[in-house]
DNA sequence: CTGAAAGCGCTTACAG
DNA sequence: CTGAAAGCGCTTACAG
């Protein structure tokens, strides 16, 4: 369509540049050819400039679930929203790839790194099997980061929530409201969530001088399931208060309370993890971590995008704040003492 | 690449054919190209690709939300990994765009249908509010098929549920089993989704002979709080049995049900709608109907596909099947009849 | 079955 | 500040 916006009467090296804003053009040459551009509604052509200037201004999002049930995480629909709206912003499209299968990671990597369709891509990982995607997209010299912490960090860049110091955090309000039998139910502990949370709850309760107990330290998966599972072990031990890596673990624990007829937080306090919306409709009001979901997206798509722009850099890790949230599954000092 | 690819001693048309596999091409060379393809990890350039030969190979999914909060919904997760898997298969790329302010709307509608991106758009729309998105596509000329049934649906492709088929299955079923004062947690009347389900729950009665008592219809969001509320207001009235249009409005009518020390089924039966893996957690097991998410993704890719290669072709209407999951949220005639 | 050549629609040094 | 020209890396009739 560069032909029908010679009808500006102008070369098609003119048109592009007004096209793409460029700082040295009369107004009035400027003025005539948007004209015509806005009569003619002309689209520049994506692929052609795509091939011309070696950008596509497309980035790729791997989301590399072994289960697909782990989609039915609240998290993930906000970690696509942050992203996707902030693509939208800065007018970048974002292409979707979901891997679950182990055939999937293979042809993703494969074939997306080296044809020129994506300027870089965003992969949320946290498990040990990335490792091998993560890899691939460093060997390809595609621009990358990483959502989550990955296994093997160094070289890579990638942005986080402290997960430690935010289970730390949690344990220590439990710590500081008189609970002394504080259990966890941790994440996966094939997954650096999983471990971080788990090592910030162990910290806490090192750095208050209460012995960590293993019996009182669970794994779950994230699933509400697992949280209900790993309460019912739990209850056979003597504990007041449970750090649950998870709110959908949080929930699922809450269940098995209440089915042995134990109330929260009367018998045993609870806190939970990530500040999941649709988890404040439970009857008990979870006290939580807050994680600044959309904005990882955000910050994660702004890094890419510096990292396209000015080709190396010196890897960054960007560790994003938590907040904890008070409310009354936690019980308080009061209640407590009484 | 394709200078490289010729240490093959072929030209690059020839080189060309292989990569696309041409029919008719001696085997002596297509191995010869092949070999040096491996060696030398030769990947076509997509753009190039796609400004030669006008076809992308990638398709849009559009989620046109007025509110975030939709995007909890189990429902879309669902739908996203259908339609993601399906595009792996046959070689797309899927790009994704969230829409959910008008801004956004805007900004999708002028940009992208034009541009070449594209080869096709799917969008899930249910609300008058998308009509103009559809619009504006139909008018742009490319290639789409809606998800959900659009309000305006003359001359336009979509693949959807049959809701009023299944609601009226699920009510029928409860009028089977004896209830007479059934009453329904409709989905939002702006949208088709709970027009058609809502449909299906008065034909029902009115085929079996029981008047429609408006005081047993109660407008929710789907959201789990619009179900509670909802529920509040209908235990005012005297009924026996509750048609929710969402398994997660269900979830927060019986929450109501129990808080009001009710109990499901034996006071109030009750059936959902969706069948969502998630939902099983809860601990009464939920009557519903079970939607083949996944499968509606890969037909609406499938379709929308043949529409890319075939050009033009007379609408079609797709329509899924569902199937009524009896568990014992409904109660039996038996204990009804005890 | 294969090659030479045109063309897809832009961007971007290079001159001026 | 603007134009002429080369080039991005493929595909696809057109001959042969």
């Amino acid at each position: 369509l560069e032909d029908i916006a010679e009808k500006a009467g102008v070369s098609r090296s003119t048109v592009s540049r007004v096209v793409n804003d460029f700082p040295f053009i009369s107004d009035g040459v400027r003025d005539r050819v948007q004209k015509v551009i806005q009569e003619t509604g002309y689209q520049p052509n994506a692929a052609a400039r795509t091939l011309a200037s070696q950008r596509s201004r497309i980035i790729g999002l791997i989301l590399p679930f072994s289960s697909s049930a782990l989609f039915t995480n609240p998290y993930y629909s906000l970690l696509i929203q942050g992203i996707s709206q902030t693509c939208n912003q800065i007018d970048y499209t974002m292409a979707f790839f979901l891997a679950s299968a182990k055939d999937d990671k293979k042809h993703i990597s494969s074939r997306f790194p080296n044809n020129g369709l994506l300027d870089g891509v965003l992969i949320q990982s946290e498990l040990q099997d990335d490792q091998e995607l993560i890899t691939t997209l460093r060997d390809s010299g595609i621009p990358h980061v990483v959502i989550g912490r990955p296994f093997q960090a160094e070289g890579i860049n990638f942005v986080n929530v402290d997960n430690e110091n935010a289970a730390y955090d949690a344990v220590s309000h439990l710590i500081s409201l008189g609970y002394k039998r504080i259990a966890t139910i941790t994440g996966p502990m094939a997954s650096t969530v999983g471990i971080d949370r788990k090592a910030g709850y162990i910290r806490a309760l090192q750095e208050n001088g209460i012995p960590v107990n293993q019996d009182l330290i669970v794994e779950g998966d994230f699933t509400d399931n697992s949280g209900y599972e790993a309460m019912l072990r739990l209850l056979s031990e003597n504990l007041d208060a449970v750090f649950a890596a998870s709110d959908v673990m949080a929930i699922g624990a809450i269940r098995a309370i209440k089915d042995k007829n134990l109330e929260v937080p009367r018998d045993i306090a609870m806190v939970g993890f990530d500040d999941m919306p649709s988890m404040q409709i439970s009857d008990t009001d979870l006290t939580t971590i807050r994680q600044p979901i959309i904005q990882i997206g955000r910050k994660a798509v702004e890094l890419l995008v510096s990292l396209i722009e000015n080709e190396n850099q010196s890897p960054v890790h960007i560790l994003l704040d938590t907040e904890l949230i008070i409310r009354s599954s936690c019980g308080s000092l009061k209640i407590k003492s009484v």
